[in-house]
RNA sequence: GGGCGGGUGGUGGAAUGGUAUACACGGCGGACUUAAAAUCCGCUGCCUUAACCGGCUUGCGGGUUCGAAUCCCGCCCCGCCUACCA
């Protein structure tokens, strides 16, 4: 009998499905559904794939193959989003072109995925960095650039001093920069920037259109950060300070203003007496790093200005102070402030000893909740909701206010001062300012050039090379310089997957009629951290080209899916600093491809973090020499027993009961497939084989006359399998004689009718603990099933001298007796 | 501080109102072996017991229900995200 060794099946079958392009999706296919199964492209990183990766691909994979099998049109395509630091670190570090680096990598990363079985269709492979494919990215850039969505401001910007390079609000968590823990300080540049900011509410809106789990919608929901309140003017002489509150009804408890340090009206607003306190103050909140300025644990500081105004609705003086506990950047950077009904104000006022006024009844003050209004004029007795509205009218009456939305999230900063990303393609012309580059002239490409190490002056590497820099206006032909800031890692991802569908058009980004035959992504996989990055910026660049007619539809994934994180065994995240690092080719080394796959399938819920374990790896893949062990013997003849006398009648009866295990297990797992629940889909099959290998069931199968059982018994076990584990199931399906790849075989359906249970357990309670199961015909009534439950000798003991007060029966399942 | 998850054996986990602990790992015992590995068989929540029986058990406390890991209220703890956002 053959061994099973996964080292030999396994490169075998890869290279025949490459060879014979089985994966391949075909375009514009009409005679089956399309099913467009897309999982986040990696970074080629120079340390390979990583145990995260394969969870991630392995799932997309698996769901990849149930549709296909199911006949649907997969495409399931796969990429590399290859600008970005890292290769460009490694490139100077090790002084080699991030070019030759990346083309290192990719290969590195294309072997692994092979390695690993994919069904990917390679035909369609992209590369983020590859002339071809940025000269698209650009051309998107240069859409929202002709609609004023692409502009340059100068603004504070968070500068990583590490890496030499300006970052997005969603690259800073905590004041340091996601990627490498650097403090972010401030610098003032002049930026390009994305009007991301005019999409906030499509992008909550387009929401309620997509299946997105609820963690991942409110997460973007948050971040997004709508909310509804008023701006309200106050005015000292000429001066107009304008504020914005949530909390209009408050309005009377406003005891005075506080101002961010850079609001420009500081300077207008503050006294001669005061001006020397107010300016060391500013001076030094300039100076203070952004972690220190968001740690909400220190105490209040602040400084008066010496300016007044008033109460619009008490008419008490209010003096205005300046505070770095509000910022410069959200609503209109200064506040009212009302103590009585707000934390932070009622700490500050504390502090500075300023009046505390309630005017909403409730809990003891601060009290920050909703209530009655009290001490507020006119709008005494009404409740929060009702004084929102009523005072906003008002103020808008009186010519001091306005009801406003206001939004956390802010416009994209799109500039990196970096070699390694694609060029913005802008000329700057001191006749016509900032130019597109025309059409027809992109990409521009990046320079080949020695030196690209970044700069202290917040100046790209690109602006040395003069040659490239120097050229001419495309309006008027005059002396003009090329913009020298590059895009952000997240430009060539946030429209990779409409390339997908036409990866080699040289004439658009895609081509509308593959565009309009893929349409949505049917099923978006991807890792949580991307929920406020990749995944909210690529659904406003989607929504985007949509309202400018280059897409067909409104939102880009239709369902998206979050995996959890694959820990170290150790329980800690997986890092090289740490040295617990799973390599996948280490494991397809010792276990195989299809171990691997089914151990990290097994191992948890797909979205749970969970650890990994090379000692549950080994035992899983047991599974597979088993499932290998119990083939060899059904194809192999001489392994068949005899049929002896009055087996006949026992291989009839047996049949049912084999076919209706098969069957169970065939609903079980398709429906596990559907919802993505691979541990347990994994479980019913481990089930499956137990029953199949126990000793009776096994020596009934190899009865010399259960030719047909055991051959249907094996080759359903087989094409339920193959999404798993595709090489096994290749090579047994072969085995068994079978034409063609298992892959593109009918994924087989279960027959409902034979998985009905005839006869079913029934449990019966005594006050809701069980005392007895009874074998009972699925049809019984309830008084067949009372009555035999009473009949059943445990029963009667426990009803020993006790009454029955009631009685719950639930059909096929359980009696429960409510005795006293 | 806010938002979202979660808490079940030694471990990963199963069960979403109806037999808690499926499946697997690990452990223990046995078979095979000169031996080990591999493989196969059996046992494996806790207490009590020689065993059967019995009792207890899903973070803690209460509630709803004939019946709760599951639903409701309060609390504790853990994880992720977010954060002086007015």
């Amino acid at each position: 009998m053959n061994k099973y060794h996964p080292q030999d099946i396994e490169p075998k079958w890869q290279k025949t499905w490459a060879d014979t392009h089985l994966y391949a999706a075909k375009d514009g296919d009409t005679t089956r559904p399309k099913y467009y199964m897309l999982t986040e492209f990696p970074y080629p990183s120079g340390d390979g794939l990583h145990a995260g990766h394969a969870r991630e691909y392995t799932i997309g994979d698996v769901i990849a193959r149930h549709k296909r099998m199911q006949g649907y049109n997969v495409l399931y395509p796969m990429g590399y989003d290859a600008f970005g630091l890292p290769t460009e670190n490694y490139a100077i570090k090790h002084k080699i072109r991030p070019q030759d680096a990346t083309v290192q990598n990719v290969a590195n990363f294309r072997k692994q995925f092979e390695a690993l079985g994919y069904s990917i269709d390679w035909a369609r492979e992209v590369n983020t960095t590859d002339p071809d494919y940025y000269k698209w990215t650009q051309w998107l850039f240069l859409r929202f650039f002709k609609e004023g969505l692409a502009y340059q401001a100068e603004m504070a910007i968070n500068w990583c001093p590490m890496e030499k390079t300006g970052l997005a609000n969603e690259e800073v968590v905590n004041g340091l920069h996601e990627r490498c823990g650097t403090p972010v300080e401030k610098k003032l540049l002049k930026q390009w920037m994305l009007g991301i900011t005019k999409y906030a509410d499509r992008l909550i809106e387009g929401l309620k259109t997509v299946d997105y789990p609820s963690r991942i919608a409110d997460q973007q929901i948050n971040w997004i950060g709508r909310s509804e309140g008023a701006e309200i003017d106050f005015t000292v002489q000429d001066v107009k300070i304008t504020v914005y509150t949530t909390r209009p009804d408050t309005l009377a408890g406003a005891t005075f203003l506080v101002l961010a340090p850079e609001h420009p009206a500081v300077a207008a607003l503050t006294t001669k007496e005061q001006r020397a306190d107010v300016e060391k103050y500013v001076a030094a909140a300039q100076r203070e790093s952004e972690i220190a300025r968001q740690n909400t644990d220190r105490p209040k500081t602040g400084v008066f200005t010496g300016a007044y105004t008033k109460n619009p609705i008490t008419g008490e003086k209010m003096p205005i102070w300046i505070a770095d506990y509000v910022l410069a950047g959200y609503g209109t950077g200064a506040i009212m402030a009302v103590p009585a009904h707000d934390d932070r104000d009622y700490e500050f006022a504390k502090t500075f000893s300023l009046p505390i006024e309630r005017v909403i009844m409730g809990g003891d003050v601060p009290y920050a909740g909703e209530g009655l209004l009290t001490d507020s004029g006119q709008f005494d007795g009404l409740t929060s909701a009702k004084a929102k509205p009523a005072v906003t009218k008002w103020l808008y009456d009186q010519g001091l206010g306005r009801g406003a939305t206001k939004y956390k999230l802010r416009d994209w900063i799109f500039s990196r001062q970096h070699y390694w990303g694609e060029p913005i393609p802008i000329v700057h012309c001191a006749k016509c300012g900032a130019v597109a580059v025309p059409d027809d002239q992109l990409p521009v490409t990046l320079p080949d050039v020695t030196h690209y190490e970044p700069t202290d002056d917040g100046k790209s590497p690109l602006a040395a090379i003069k040659d490239w820099v120097d050229t001419a206006c495309p309006k008027c032909g005059g002396p003009a310089q090329r913009e020298t800031d590059t895009m952000p890692n997240w430009a060539g991802s946030s429209w990779y997957y409409l390339r997908y569908m036409d990866s080699r058009n040289d004439q658009a980004f895609a081509d509308r009629a593959k565009l309009d035959y893929w349409g949505s992504v049917d099923l978006y996989l991807g890792g949580m951290e991307h929920t406020t990055l990749h995944l909210l910026y690529s659904r406003f660049w989607h929504q985007f080209f949509y309202d400018q007619g280059l897409v067909p539809t409104p939102e880009p994934y239709a369902a998206r899916r979050g995996q959890g994180i694959v820990l170290a065994a150790d329980g800690r995240k997986m890092s090289k600093s740490l040295g617990n690092v799973i390599n996948p080719i280490d494991i397809i080394a010792r276990y195989g491809a299809d171990a691997f796959r089914l151990y990290i399938l097994f191992m948890a819920p797909y979205d749970e973090t969970t650890p990994w374990s090379d000692e549950r790896l080994g035992g899983t893949s047991r599974f597979l020499y088993r499932v290998w062990t119990l083939a060899q013997e059904l194809i192999e003849p001489s392994t068949i027993l005899p049929g002896s006398v009055g087996y006949e009648d026992q291989i009839g009866a047996f049949a049912v009961e084999a076919d209706r295990a098969t069957h169970k297990t065939l609903k079980k797992i398709h429906h596990d497939f559907d919802e993505l629940r691979f541990n347990t889909a994994v479980s019913a099959l481990m089930e499956h084989l137990n029953f199949l290998t126990q000793a009776g069931t096994k020596r009934r199968l190899l009865q010399a006359n259960a030719t047909d059982l055991r051959r249907r018994t094996l080759r359903t076990l087989i094409l339920m399998l193959a999404p798993i584990v595709p090489h096994i199931a290749e090579e047994l399906w072969r085995q068994t004689g079978e034409e063609g790849s298992v892959h593109v075989a009918a994924w087989p359906q279960y027959d409902p009718e034979l998985i009905k249970d005839n006869v079913v357990t029934v449990v019966v309670q005594i006050n809701g603990k069980v005392r007895a199961q009874l074998a009972m015909p699925a049809a019984a009534t309830e008084a067949e099933l009372t009555a035999a439950a009473r009949a059943d000798p445990k029963i009667t003991a426990h009803l020993e001298g006790k009454t029955i007060t009631k009685t719950i029966v639930v059909p096929r399942k359980l009696i429960n007796f409510v005795v006293r």
